[in-house]
DNA sequence: AATTGTGAATTGATTCACAGCT
DNA sequence: AGCTGTGAATCAATTCACAATT
């Protein structure tokens, strides 16, 4: 989120920011800003603030974001195709190589290669890919995950309404947009 | 969480189960559950676990999800038409019952209707739409944010990747994809 | 004068440990 | 015997308050 904001102020010329500004920005309180960025050393100048451009160098690095990662996505429905046509990884570093599905030749007319299931795990090992996005059914997720995990994914970013089960070294995100709606309509009730 | 697991186990017709289960299947601990529902009365019975069908509703009833709450969207690009598309949402409680886009001529023939940006206040004011979903560019997701605040939406889920300024009785959830996937690409890098 | 960096204090969430039901 | 419900204990995150620095 920092490394956003922060992106935005540097295409507004803007060269330094105090924790306040940065903070309003993100959206969290000054000294949670502070004391997030401490964990990981001093880069800021009392008095003065946080140089913009070494701020965002020094977050780019922690995050691994400075080299472009390969990721996969296996399941070409609507959500499938709209991940693959949205242009708004690449800007972050991460590229999709490539997508799956049980019906490669449905989904073609892309600018991303779709192909079938059998390939999956000889791409992931040939690429040498380590992250992977899931938007399969919840039925067949994690017949899917197991195949992404035994090729060696070690990242999923899971679409799926379902908790995976994985080995504790794989790291899984869930999106569960129904969810999110429902938490909003949660607080709304008034 | 919980209530997506007790629907999988109420349509493989189980009756009865224990925090222990439930939890595993939620991926959270069972102490974690038993505390969580705790916090809305007690539900289960000692030596025998919940009842699903039970549990069920009591949750449901909670989250006010028994009535299926209208939803609109705006912003029909790739992301949008893929929300539009998806059916998992009317399951879960929620319609999306219009979309709205500055070029709703060339969004046509979905099962949605995709409305002018010219009509989004009025209609929501006169269908009493409390909750949108923002797929905008993020160049321009705060001035529709305003519009939408000022006719009265209540809960957004944002998909812009920036923070949205709003008055605090208005609830914001943010999905940002990037966002994970860049989580995941940090959590693996060993 | 402004603003960071950070121990200490506070607040919040999770887990333990076990009493209490069925 | 099995399993929930929960006060107490622990662990984690956030915020305060202010010394240190430019």
């Amino acid at each position: 989120m920092y490394l956003r904001c922060l992106q935005r102020l540097k295409s507004n010329a803007i060269r330094t920011v105090s924790s306040e500004a940065l903070a309003k920005a993100a959206g969290v309180k000054p000294t949670q800003l502070r004391k997030d960025l401490t964990y990981f050393g001093q880069f800021g100048t009392r008095g003065l603030g946080y140089d913009v451009e070494e701020l965002t160098r020094m977050i780019s690095d922690l995050l691994g974001t400075n080299s472009l990662q390969p990721v996969i996505l296996v399941g070409v429905g609507n959500l499938g195709s709209a991940l693959l046509a949205y242009r708004g990884f690449e800007k972050e570093g991460f590229e999709i190589v490539a997508a799956f599905d049980l019906l490669p030749g449905a989904k073609r007319n892309r600018a991303k290669p779709v192909f079938s299931m059998e390939k999956l795990q000889e791409f992931i090992r040939e690429r040498g890919v380590r992250m992977a996005i899931i938007t399969v059914p919840a039925t067949v997720a994690q017949e899917v995950t197991n195949q992404l995990v035994e090729a060696g994914i070690s990242g999923i970013l899971n679409f799926a309404p379902l908790v995976l089960q994985v080995p504790e070294e794989v790291v899984v995100n869930n999106v569960n947009l129904a969810i999110e709606l429902e938490n909003l309509s949660y607080f709304i009730q008034s």
